[in-house]
DNA sequence: GTAGTGACCACAC
DNA sequence: TGTGTGGCCACTA
């Protein structure tokens, strides 16, 4: 059966991943390793930009543009609908970026809890 | 039911 | 210090 879930004791790993992801707020981002962590799954990182993927987007309520690289990278650019357009919707909450065009996650980096 | 794919991360050289 | 590769797991076709 697909029963996605499998365990049945919650929604299935994309569900869970985009309810972690709705909790980043405006303005703050959060790896997509930080999101696997956050949901028990550390191992489980590239799971979550497939989730990602698959996201309904912000008309969904999930914010992915919010999730990033480890290291403040922006997805490869065909997301989001063209190159650039993360950024600039992180810049329009005001995230700021390196002189790299990486997100300073020293500045913005969402810790969950806080 | 099987195989391939994927918006990653960490380690090793 | 920087680059490259492997591993991990779930979803789709």
């Amino acid at each position: 059966m697909k029963d996605q879930s499998a365990t049945g004791e919650g929604p299935n790993f994309f569900e869970r991943a985009f309810d972690v992801v709705r909790q980043i707020p405006q303005g703050r981002v959060a790896t997509y390793g930080q999101v696997a962590t956050l949901m028990g799954e550390p191992r489980k990182a590239r799971l979550v930009g497939f989730a990602m993927h698959q996201s309904p987007g912000l008309s969904g309520g999930v914010p992915c543009h919010r999730v990033v690289y480890a290291d403040g990278s922006l997805t490869p650019g065909f997301a989001f609908g063209g190159p650039g357009e993360q950024r600039r919707l992180l810049v329009t909450e005001g995230v700021t970026f390196t002189k790299d065009g990486k997100v300073d996650l020293e500045k913005h980096r969402w810790e969950a809890g806080v």
